[in-house]
DNA sequence: CTTGACCTTGACGCTGCGTCAACCCCCCAT
DNA sequence: ATGGGGGGTTGACGCAGCGTCAAGGTCAAG
């Protein structure tokens, strides 16, 4: 007769997974003996053994009882689903895997190459990392709800920044951000500039991200993360409006401008 | 400003999961309006976008507090150790995988395929299924302290089933244990055939399965299993003993033979 | 008799939330 | 005014497979 410390050291497992096994009725709990110590007889370490040797293979506790009952054919079955579930376990993680590669490759942040190089370009033409953290999580919002698009849409974002009119409304930008001042002039510049692109945008039939239904809204928050960051926006989001200007990360025509 | 499901929709997530974040102290709490709702900023929607892409990275939500502060270097050791745990745990469900694609192909005992054969031969000699399924459960014991080892000795445990002897104490003990009866005169046929090979094992320096050490003892194990199965078993090593051998599983000289 | 090793039950901890429960709040239609 | 439906709130259990105390009772040996 073998005390529980045996029987688990024969099978190889630790005395509290033969207890765990007794609770959730896996294996039978054994004679107990005038001391209430649980006394094993030696069929005990074949059965624990079988069920370890199962779980060893990835089969869950919960089925173990079954499989071990089963006939054959149920046995292959029950074998064939686990499998599968192995199978798309290993599959998740291998993605995970994937993922953690890349945050280890680009920017730390989880943003494409391609906006990452955005990002460079912007710093490159002068804009401060104020502004550039700003567009940098304006594009984790935007990335999270586009994946795909947001890569499609890269090239011709940079290739605007060539545009001088962009590149000085960047800068001014970042200079109004920089400074404490609340110099409004700069401001009323910053508008006027923006909103003569967005006029040229508009004539060229340029704005047209059409597809991306309104509905989904995420440029409400885009505008909002703007003003959080800086309160000064709000006031540019004002004097766009007064140009007939809606929003600042899309912009949406109010109405035609009265001159 | 977003209510909690707002908030969750856009990083994508459940709003369980977004009150989780905030109980681990992974996502700080926001302010609470009049009535007690939380009520969110945009800028809460990249911190939760940000946790999510680590998490589906497979960081565990416990370190990506410390990561989404850390410095690049910092950072990218995090990055490593991860993805080594990943990997580990991906080798781990792959071992698991082909241990369950051996119990699919085998005999569904998780023996290895020399010993089935072995057992294949007694039923071909005409063992009973009884001593058989003896013979499988010892297999399965031994397996698991010498899981190699017994791979090895299997050549010759098959080599040794062409002895008449042998195949004939196998027939008898097959006889025995089928029928209901306490047939003495064959117990005592089988205990000298067996007390034969024994002594014919022993001159020919055979029991010499000496590395496997006796203090692991799972040779009593073994004998205890047998009893276990048929009592009679136990009259069986009683006549052992008087011819002078000790176990059944793994003879051993007790004293020389009186005659 | 003491000591140390082993046994007992009971209960919390870990991971990342899902899923009630019981109750409050807001807005809209009747 | 009232009721209803779809929000929100905290609190708590559940899952898988044990690890790890806690607080004892037991056994064999010196």
């Amino acid at each position: 007769m073998l005390t529980i410390s045996q029987l688990a050291a024969y099978a190889g497992v630790t005395v509290r997974a033969v207890r765990h096994y007794h609770q959730i009725g896996l294996l039978p709990e054994p004679e107990r003996d005038a001391s209430g110590y649980r006394r094993y007889s030696a069929g005990a370490v074949v059965s624990l053994i079988r069920i370890r040797i199962l779980a060893n293979a990835g089969v869950p506790l919960s089925q173990i009882g079954q499989m071990l009952e089963a006939d054959a054919s149920t046995f292959a079955a029950a074998v064939e689903e686990i499998d599968r579930q192995l199978g798309d376990e290993i599959a998740r993680l291998e993605a995970s895997r994937k993922q953690i590669a890349q945050l280890a490759a680009g920017d730390r942040l989880a943003l494409a190459p391609e906006v990452t190089t955005y990002l460079d370009r912007l710093r490159a033409i002068g804009v401060s990392e104020r502004v550039v953290a700003g567009e940098r999580d304006s594009w984790i919002l935007m990335s999270a709800r586009w994946p795909d698009r947001v890569r499609e849409w890269m090239p011709s974002k940079i290739a605007q920044l060539d545009d001088p009119q962009l590149k000085r409304l960047y800068r001014i930008l970042s200079e109004i951000l920089e400074s404490d001042t609340g110099d409004d002039a700069r401001l009323v510049e910053a508008a006027d500039i923006m909103a003569g692109l967005a006029e040229q945008a508009y004539r060229s039939g340029e704005i047209d991200l059409g597809e991306v239904a309104q509905d989904d809204l995420p440029f409400d928050l885009l505008d909002a993360l703007a003003v959080e960051a800086d309160p000064r926006v709000q006031r540019l989001l004002d004097l766009m409006r007064e140009r007939g200007w809606d929003g600042l990360a899309r912009l949406e025509r109010l109405a035609e401008p009265s001159t």
